[in-house]
RNA sequence: GCGCCUGUAGCUCAGCUGGUAGAGCAACGGACUUUUAAUCCGUAGGUCUAGGGUUCGAAUCCCUACGGGCGCACCA
């Protein structure tokens, strides 16, 4: 805040920059710097650079002051590299400028390389300026920046500090960018659809809700793309994809940010089968990326991405692990008596579909550590999902589980528009029951498959939960740049309206 | 929403059964012309998250609020 008493530090770097403003070397006023080399480039041409003339830039991280000489790290987005300044080399002015030079600041350095006494390779300084006084302290440099609310609050110094934590970012970006090579390969194209949507419809879950001034009309911000996506199918793309926000308006948690990430593919004249190819590929397109294997280090497990993938039903996975009866599943009062014997825990809002992933959570999903395709979910729980021709109690759909936690989800897409109208309808039954979830009825969506779509298959992935995997990160916090905390004192907006 | 843990200097942490706050790094001053967690000497830095309470006396014990972490519930 402007009007907190100044920390006597930053009275100090002030003073320094007044300094260097009375100097005529206000770094503020500098608008570019012609960097001749990256730090690491440096250190990897090595053999050619020496000798020559380079300029860096970057923010200084540390530094070793010995009277007439003085060594710094420099750490650029490539990585960092040592400035050597002596005092006779630069004179007493240009030297003496190292006193105003603190510990954070963005800096150009100009000289020839050569390497230390001790071996290591060093810009031999002939020229500084610095680029950008910084006014506050960084955290300390053996122990970093540990404190996690800080670390989410102030990601911006958590990056500067904690190099571990940069590195999961550049692998967030590239498995994404892999993602889409892959994909646009095989032809698919890339499209957005409405964050802002009248019906929120594609998934089971409650919507933020946001308000249109002009049109005077509340809208939901997306829970899932997945409706949109398919009218796309309907009107001709037979291959598209989106990369995005989803919002859902629910607990937080090591597994759970309130907006999160999905890709979610739609492939004309492809069903469930192909998206379990699709989706082992993906995967491995991300792995191979990120960690250039498909043997990855989770939490300790050794998880293996080598396609193809175990599969299981739902209902397999809930005899074989938890001994259930799931002939008792099709209806939700046999579930519920069912839930009850085995003393799994019945939720008043409970509906078919929560008791079934209490059951699965309770018996099934920490089972589940190596990837495994779970298959053959009950028509009553999956309303967008085709019915299995030879049961339909049953759908084409999967979910696939690594290290006990969903990371995707697939079916063959619902393309009958009748059925898909009685579906909407069986939910709004629910919705009337109480279940605040229940999918509601999109009329414009049922006209589109009125129109006629061809078999499709779907498939949406968890991209953080996907990244958290690839990273070894345990908390999605440590995978999303600025996740979803409370805003700190002071950072509330007043309503100032009314 | 509930339970457990947690909040001390810019950062990382000490601070025992209550006696009014300490280290390392960073900063500031000094020495040091190839260091790398540089070293050595010196200096400064705190409404102990906030507000109540108990007490002669609270960072410490109690209550409330706020923030954060983990687990549960909800969900992907």
């Amino acid at each position: 805040m402007a009007d907190d008493i100044l920390h006597e530090i930053m009275e100090q770097r002030l003073e320094k920059l007044r300094e260097l403003s009375a100097q005529g070397r206000n770094p503020f006023e500098i608008t570019r710097y012609d960097r001749t080399h990256l730090a690491a480039e440096i250190v990897e041409r090595y053999g050619e650079l020496e000798g020559k003339t380079v300029k860096v830039a970057g923010r200084i991280i540390s530094r070793r002051g010995q009277g007439k000489v003085t060594f710094c790290h420099v750490e650029d987005r490539s990585g960092r590299l040592q400035l050597f300044f002596r005092f006779d080399d630069l004179g007493e002015e240009a030297y003496g400028q190292l006193k105003l030079m603190d510990i954070g600041d963005i800096v150009g350095a100009e000289g020839h390389m050569f390497t230390t006494r001790t071996g290591e390779i060093s810009v031999h300084v002939a020229r500084f300026t610095i680029l950008a006084k910084s006014l506050r302290p960084l955290p300390e440099k053996w122990h970093g920046l540990k404190d996690v609310e800080l670390r989410y609050r102030q990601r911006y110094v958590d990056l500067i500090v904690n190099p571990e934590v940069r590195e999961t970012f550049v692998m967030r970006s590239r498995m994404v960018s892999a993602i889409r090579t892959l994909l646009d390969g095989k032809q698919f194209l890339e499209v957005e659809t409405p964050m802002m949507q009248a019906v929120p419809g594609g998934a089971a879950a409650r919507p933020f809700i946001t308000h249109h001034n002009a049109l005077d009309i509340d809208l939901y911000l997306r829970i899932a793309p997945e409706l949109y996506l398919k009218r796309l199918i309907v009107g001709g793309f037979e291959r598209v994809y989106e990369i995005n926000r989803n919002f859902r308006n629910e607990g937080i948690s090591t597994k759970h940010n309130p907006e999160f990430t999905m890709i979610e593919v739609y492939e004309a004249y492809a069903n469930l089968e192909d998206m379990m190819r699709l989706c082992e590929e993906i995967f491995v397109a991300a792995a191979l990326q990120a960690r250039g294997t498909l043997q990855v280090p989770y939490q300790g497990a050794t998880i293996d991405l080598t396609p193809p993938w175990k599969r299981m039903s739902l209902f397999e996975a809930l005899e074989h692990y938890g001994q259930v009866d799931t002939s008792k599943l099709l209806d939700f009062a046999s579930a519920k008596r069912l839930c009850q014997g085995m003393g799994v825990h019945v939720d008043e809002r409970a509906t078919l579909s929560t008791l079934i992933n209490n059951l699965f959570e309770e018996f099934v999903e920490e089972h589940l550590v190596q990837p495994t395709f779970i298959t053959d979910f009950p028509t009553a729980i999956s309303p967008l999902a085709k019915r299995r021709s030879d049961n339909p109690e049953f759908t084409e759909r999967f979910e696939v589980f690594v290290s006990g936690r969903e990371l995707a989800n697939a079916f063959s897409e619902l393309n009958d528009p009748i059925d898909q109208r009685q579906r909407f309808e069986d939910q709004l039954r629910d919705k009337a029951a109480g279940d605040e979830e229940a999918h509601p009825m999109d009329e414009d969506y049922v006209r589109a498959l009125e129109y006629g779509m061809p078999p499709t298959g779907g498939l949406g992935i968890g991209i953080d939960r996907l990244v958290m995997l690839l990273t070894d990160s345990a908390s999605i916090r440590d995978v999303i740049l600025f996740p979803q905390l409370k805003p700190e004192k002071g950072e509330v907006i007043e309503d100032e309206e009314a």
